[in-house]
DNA sequence: TGTTCGGAACGAACATGTTCGTTATCTTCG
DNA sequence: CGAAGATAACGAACATGTTCGTTCCGAACA
């Protein structure tokens, strides 16, 4: 056939496409990630990058909530669970693997916001609960009590990494937002609101650290104290 | 009648219009809301009512999700108050509070995605957390404890709900995802995944009002029962 | 009274997610 | 070997959020 003179050569250049599959689309989307952070990887780019049209992604994902997922899955191959086996308190051990999985969420809230909508379902997100699973176990926790509690710490992880969604794209409004509230917050009279006047900026900010490690306890605690079926009937 | 030759009658006919407003914004909004979903209001169906262009309302709204949390402060507005001061045991009345305010994020999943990364922090959000601290302290709890728990509780609250905001605007991709995680989860051989294997289905599902009830007595007793500053330094 | 200036309103435009209808390609059966 | 059917790929289109440059109005001011 005499090619048609303006066709789009990119084609020819290439290696040969490596046709497409679920695979190389995340690969891709997490190389992406990594290289320009999330707020460049859109469909269209993908679909730039792998030579083709966004429509097409969507025979391998169902949307960008679940590719975030995919993504963040293949991300998590990077926590360190080598502290489910090794020596020491269970709790210190257990913080240490939240804490990581937490701070790599913090690195991409975005992420963390999908991730909300559609979970990760991948083997790196099953071993980490299974990771869980095991350092309540070594704790002597009941394991009902363990499956619902990891649930509670992964949300909490998630929610809280997902509430810095925004700076992805725009710092400023996070900040003048932050400052609405903590006005508000300290703005609170002591007649109306007497208890938020109290603690006042304590409610939000709070050394970050000391204020996650504070609640990352508080979790643990309230999952191994407290039995399930003691006021639930049924 | 003669129709002007191209001028938008419309805004004769209109009883004058009422002045864009942030208040009249969020009023309307909410109005709509509760009239037709969330997913029914957007920007341009704000402004398309309002008689005018979907840039205006940027002079009001920062953005989409300030909108929503503004909306959902409004509704909060509808959270029952009054367990704060009745009678009883307070673990029971700190509970019906957050019930109240969890049912009404999971009947806007929507508005609980937004609310994560732009908080609302309008009066009725403030008077509801001034609630959540009385309780507090009349269980005893220090007022450090309580501030910092309240926003767990806030937090988990308003994270369980928006898991559920794909529901708004597509329910079969939530019930296929879901099938793709149990049947992962169940799936875990036991060699690989004990842990998970072990507690199966136990780990995602439960019946959801027992699970929910678990949850919440956790993260009170959690709350209630860890000091701070016990492992921080500093 | 006339001018100017700042903010509000607006229309157009852009990027993105997603869907629809069509075309191409590949497998599978006759 | 050839036809039929499924599935992937694609381009175009639509809805939405958000921004940009411009216009307009009303108030302070000369």
């Amino acid at each position: 056939m005499a090619l048609a003179p303006e066709g789009p050569r990119s084609r020819r250049d290439r290696p040969a496409k490596p046709a497409l599959s679920r695979a190389g689309i995340v690969a891709l989307a997490v190389d992406l990630v990594r290289a320009e952070g999330l707020k460049r990887v859109t469909m269209r780019r993908l679909a730039q990058e792998l030579d083709t049209g966004a429509a097409s992604l969507y025979v391998y994902v169902r949307n960008t909530a679940e590719l975030h997922a995919a993504v963040l899955d293949e991300l998590i191959g990077s926590v360190d669970l080598s502290p489910v086996t090794a020596e020491g308190d269970w709790r210190d051990r257990l913080a240490q693997v939240v804490t990581s999985y937490t701070w790599l969420l913090f690195r991409h809230p975005g992420l963390a916001q999908s991730a909300l909508v559609a979970r990760p379902s991948g083997d790196n997100y099953l071993a980490l609960i299974e990771g869980l699973l095991a350092l309540f176990e070594q704790g002597g926790v009941p394991s009902g009590q363990a499956a619902w509690g990891v649930d509670v710490l992964m949300l909490h992880s998630t929610a809280s990494a997902a509430e810095h969604a925004s700076e992805d794209k725009d710092e400023a409004a996070d900040a003048s937002a932050w400052e609405t509230l903590t006005s508000k917050v300290l703005g609170a009279s002591a007649e109306t609101h007497p208890h938020v006047a109290a603690v006042g900026a304590d409610l939000l900010s709070g050394p970050p650290t000391a204020r996650r490690d504070w609640i990352l306890r508080a979790l643990v605690n309230g999952i191994a104290t407290t039995p399930r079926t003691a006021t639930d009937p049924h």
